[in-house]
DNA sequence: GTTCGAGTGACAGAGAATGT
DNA sequence: ACATTCTCTGTCACTCGAAC
């Protein structure tokens, strides 16, 4: 069964690489996914998230196997729900105009979905459900924002190092020399929508979760304001930050509010954060004056409002 | 083939919270 | 007051798959 999803997920992915649209073949992937959690897995409840407020959170299981864990509050548990709610999302981005609710749910439940099976059938690949998310989100954006050039790299040309970077560092003339003609420079992100008419830019790093490289947005930020100055906004967009933690058997949501306060502060700016499912310690007011924390159906309407 | 990036389990140190 | 446990954050090691 893990191979009628893995063949799916790959023909929706060739699709997308070859600059097509792929969000009916993601959407399809996730009501196959939920179909097989179904018929061939456990979905029962795990545990609290201590909060407060509390969560509760519940598990795929099979055969001893555990999934992560997930918010049945947001998870379409039912499969004709599903289909139903992911038909109509897709319309709506069609038509440039999203139900907030519904736009968080088919988001959450496709990638939920994928992931949990991932997670009981084949644990060991870590990368895929991160690749299946940037999928989804690129192939709705591409719906929602046909007029913009999509990409996934920025050349950095002709910059020289000296002008770019602080001069943290007192290099030598040859050392110097060296770093101002190396030209191959470019950021790597994820998702870039660029508008031809005003040159603006809206960098999306799609992100399942951000722990362990919570930087790299930041960095990439930086880059890009000293090569374009007021360019490109960065607009994080992520799932979820939990993790199982067996031993009490409740569920954990691994923040790191003081990491991102510093970046956003002295790193550089970026636009916001975007989670399905914002973590608790995210939403509370102390970081959100620093940092502009919001529900990912938000993420459309202000890259919209940056690139014009 | 090699290299590189993403995501995850595990763990360590600091400091807070709790127990005795 | 002291000891123990918990929480928060940062880091390492590892695997897989994509890219070269």
């Amino acid at each position: 069964m893990m191979t009628d999803i893995a063949a799916a997920f790959l023909a929706a992915k060739k699709k997308y690489d070859k600059g097509g649209n792929a969000l009916a073949e993601t959407l399809s992937v996730g009501a196959l996914c939920l179909e097989t959690l179904h018929r061939s897995a456990t979905l029962r409840r795990f545990g609290m998230f201590s909060g407060p407020p509390k969560i509760e959170y519940w598990v795929a299981e099979d055969g001893g196997a555990l999934s992560r864990p997930y918010r049945p509050d947001l998870f379409i548990a039912d499969l004709n729900t599903f289909r139903e709610e992911a038909r109509d999302f897709a319309e709506e981005l069609r038509l440039g105009k999203s139900d907030p609710a519904r736009f968080d749910r088919v988001v959450y439940t496709t990638v939920s979905a994928f992931c949990l099976c991932f997670d009981v059938w084949k644990p060991k690949s870590r990368k895929t459900p991160g690749t299946f998310f940037e999928v989804l989100m690129a192939s709705a954006a591409r719906v929602r924002f046909p007029k913009l050039a999509m990409t996934k790299h920025i050349p950095i040309k002709d910059i020289p190092v000296a002008a770019t970077a602080d001069a943290l560092l007192d290099v030598t003339g040859d050392e110097r020399d060296a770093a101002e003609t190396f030209t191959g420079d470019s950021v790597s992100t994820d998702l870039v929508l660029t508008n031809p008419e005003t040159g603006k830019g809206a960098v999306v790093p799609l992100k399942i979760t951000t722990r362990e490289r919570i930087v790299q947005p930041f960095a990439h930020q930086r880059i890009l304001d000293s090569a374009y100055p007021g360019q490109f906004a960065s607009f994080l967009a992520c799932i979820s930050e939990v993790q199982r933690d067996d031993n009490t058997g409740t569920v954990k949501q691994i923040c790191v509010p003081g990491t991102v306060a510093l970046f956003q502060k002295h790193l550089s700016k970026l636009n916001g954060l975007y989670y399905c499912d914002i973590p608790v310690r995210y939403a509370r007011p102390d970081l959100g004056s620093v940092i502009e924390v919001k529900p990912l159906h938000l993420l459309f309407e202000d890259m919209a409002a940056h690139v014009g």
